[in-house]
DNA sequence: TGCTTTTCTGAACACTGTTCATTATATATG
DNA sequence: CATATATAATGAACAGTGTTCAGAAAAGCA
């Protein structure tokens, strides 16, 4: 039967559709404001049609977020791939991940600071594996470097959790507007120079 | 006239109502589910009569923010107090600060996370002034920091990013559920392990 | 008391996510 | 080809949202 191929086929070319125009509208004016009517007129079909292909808004939002996490995972493994001493890895790896935050802003918001994917999946603990992904990532970098003598005393979920936190923490100052404070002009500048800053202290460390 | 000085304390009471039944319910079920008629519903007035004391639903989250960070600043000049030391105050002011968003976490989202209220005042740069404020007072003691010799060839307001992303990069990231992917009961000793293997470091900084 | 000003209400508007009986289309069978 | 069946799409309906505003109620003043 090759009709229930095309019917396949069709069905994806549908959700593919429905997935492009949901994330360019949601990047454009935010999820809260994009309703289901308007993802509906865009691809020329009722707004009843989407709940045939999604079970509610929030599969939407948890399918891009997937796609978005694929992304981010080539973003980073780019920056690992880019240098072979462990500690130089580690300083593009947050390097990447800022870039990727800093040019995907609406994705880096949906994949790490909305709360709607993260809830709409009844929160158990094995949902968010991309996620999880990316920081097995983090960590096998920090174990490398770790073998290459730094961070010698330290646990290497610690030193993860704290390398991640600085990173999301200036992706996030800066997404969600609390860089209003410096001059426009400085904002991401700024965000790189504290990130530098804190690479030049964690080379100290390493004695 | 006293009249109209109770009709002016009658307004402010009114004001208050309106403010501790929308921060009971935002704290409970979140801004985006709670409506103005669940507000006036809690103070037992019509949902019109909010917008007689209120321009609209952002206006009331800007109330509470002011608030918020008025808690927020007596906490950080606790954390001040509490030692003499300034590097120890430095510590200690990213210790209130953690606690602060952990103990708060409904406030720390609207003051750090949420993009309504920075939206709702058409982000000029004046307007967030009390995260400015709050701002100050980090990069006060940073440059106490200084002048006793820590961080000495750094900028301050390099170094003053770098600990606040840290500290909010934490905060953020417990508070969205991005740290469900660690053991419940870990979570937020991981977020205070990361805080304390950072003061380490920036301790061996100082040299 | 009447008159004015302030305060409050509740209906209305245009919108939201979601469901579902009905209709239209496409496939499979006789 | 015609008919029966399965699939896909619709659009009205529901209960909710933020917000506005004419009119009702209450309060202040003469």
């Amino acid at each position: 039967m090759g009709v229930i191929d095309r019917k396949e086929r069709e069905k994806v070319e549908m959700k593919r559709q429905i997935l492009d125009a949901a994330r360019s509208l949601f990047l454009e004016q935010g999820f809260e404001k994009t309703s289901i009517r308007n993802i509906a007129e865009v691809i020329e079909y009722s707004a009843g049609t989407i709940y045939l292909y999604f079970k509610d808004k929030n599969e939407i939002l948890f399918a891009l977020h997937v796609e978005a996490f694929s992304v981010l995972m080539q973003a980073m493994q780019a920056g690992i791939m880019g240098e072979t001493d462990p500690f130089e890895r580690l300083i593009s790896l947050g390097k990447y991940y800022l870039k990727y935050a800093f040019e995907n802003p609406e994705l880096y918001d949906l994949m790490f600071v909305m709360t709607a994917p993260m809830e709409s999946l009844e929160c158990r603990e094995e949902i968010w594996c991309d996620g999880e992904r990316a920081f097995e990532t983090l960590k096998l970098v920090v174990g490398d470097c770790m073998k290459a003598g730094y961070f010698e005393e330290a646990e290497n979920e610690t030193i993860s959790v704290m390398m991640w936190s600085l990173v999301h923490g200036l992706a996030t100052l800066h997404l969600r507007r609390r860089t209003m404070i410096f001059p426009v002009v400085k904002r991401i500048k700024l965000m790189e120079d504290a990130y530098g800053q804190f690479i030049e202290i964690l080379k100290t460390y390493k004695k």
